[in-house]
DNA sequence: GGCTGCAGTTGACAAGGATCAAGGCGGGCG
DNA sequence: CGCCCGCCTTGATCCTTGTCAACTGCAGCC
């Protein structure tokens, strides 16, 4: 039994947020910033920008942030807390389509339909920043900047679609799941190594093709090889180098 | 054996393509089709469309449209042919990423990286619309038709991507990939019922996630229930409301 | 003509993961 | 406090699908 970590109680919960700035710098870490900045804090634009944008928030776990065929009006950015977006067939079939973390943004998959095609669910306290897509995009027309900013968005999302695509197995995809998030924290500046599941493993494992059962096992696994440490949703990487090996066929590089 | 249809061959191959204009009025299946008509086909932009679109091909099969990690400058819209996008992982395996008809864009992904993060290889002899992507983007920003059209292209691919996300079976991955393409064809003005796979089995199977023997087997016994009529690579729906309630749970609506 | 190689089909078998089932743990609440 | 209800874990079994293999048909080519 030494093998375990019987008192080993992992330190206490990180609660990132992605909001370091005031109504007048925004948020430092959110996925507009670079645009902002380009924009120049000081132009008349950025008024504009301001204009754009509000802060909602709090909504609670479980709580909608936007539902299936609302009407599409904004693009919300995450400033803290997680959401799951997922489509519900007409079978009552749930599919989980991504996780998002402070700093990244849902709703652009609602710009065709002009409808959302799916929900958003908090899956802990989260705050948004909510940009009128509308204003966002006559925005857009004037500052190149923000054009640019929004095409490279919904590329690097339309990249990040085919990431799950392949025929995978239940090791890869976990450990690939697991360093993935590793890596979005990391840029955002949160520790890499160490953080909160805020998902189940119920979702989790609908998210990555798998059954909750299997997530389960492969995460058991994982923590007897000691390449990892988790106790319920608290997840520390022990070997970032073997999981990122186990999983490379789904990560980028 | 009189459940075989030994004398009934299928017609001529049809062979789309979407070309019907000329150097005046483009293409009027093609993906900018409605953009050129909201800027307006005598307007001073559409001089200008004219300058950033650029005709190319032919592409014989086998070749390639572009390669991973070529400097992304152009987006393609195929004129004529049938293209596959692919990634290689680095152990030289293949992972086809999607499959596009005449009419149909490609490169959006690459907007992103900078680089295009995949081949395009034809599967035709193939022609293509080339449009550059700066002199595009600075259309865009001057037109806001043109803007919202590459906005609503983005979106729209990033919703077919989610598609092939989920766990299906074999039998629904390939009866929701047949009703796609006879979709696909069908809002081009083609034959819904009656088309040509410019593709392989392999090919497909591993777009779908399978081995290609179980793509042949699936075919194989959807013939054998009468739902299609396919011989080598020329394939008709004889029960598209069948394959469509089999392949429901992969496909819109 | 015969050889070669590729695409496709079909069969036999094996394996990874889903499903079914049972039990533990923890939190909310009467 | 004790009950209940999710969430999670672990074990046993089953099934879909991948893998291996053999065979066919066809096209290109010497």
């Amino acid at each position: 039994m030494q093998a375990k970590h019987p008192a080993g109680r992992l330190p206490e919960p990180l609660n990132p947020i992605a909001d370091d700035g005031d109504e007048t710098h925004f948020c430092g870490t959110c996925a507009f910033s670079s645009a902002c900045i380009a924009a120049g804090y000081d132009k008349p634009e950025l008024a504009e920008l301001q204009c754009l944008v509000e802060h909602v928030g709090p909504f609670r776990a479980g709580e909608h942030i936007f539902r299936t065929g609302d009407p599409f009006r904004a693009i919300f950015a995450v400033r803290g807390g997680t959401v799951k977006t997922r489509m519900v067939d007409k079978e009552g079939r749930e599919q989980v389509l991504g996780f998002y973390l402070p700093g990244e943004v849902i709703g652009l998959n609602a710009i065709y339909p002009e409808h959302f095609p799916c929900d958003a669910v908090a899956l802990d306290t989260s705050f948004f920043c909510r940009f009128s897509f509308p204003a966002m995009s006559a925005l857009a027309s004037r500052v190149p900047a923000v054009q640019s900013h929004l095409f490279r968005m919904l590329s690097k999302e339309l990249g990040s679609a085919s990431l799950l695509a392949g025929d995978h197995s239940a090791d890869e995809r976990v450990a690939a799941f697991l360093m993935d998030l590793a890596g979005r924290y990391a840029v955002r500046g949160f520790s890499a190594t160490r953080f909160h599941l805020s998902m189940s493993r119920g979702d989790i494992a609908n998210y990555l093709r798998l059954a909750a059962e299997t997530v389960s096992r492969v995460l058991s696994r994982f923590r007897a090889q000691q390449l990892i440490r988790i106790e319920g949703r608290e997840l520390e990487l022990l070997e970032p180098a073997k999981l990122h090996q186990i999983g490379q066929a789904l990560l980028p590089d």
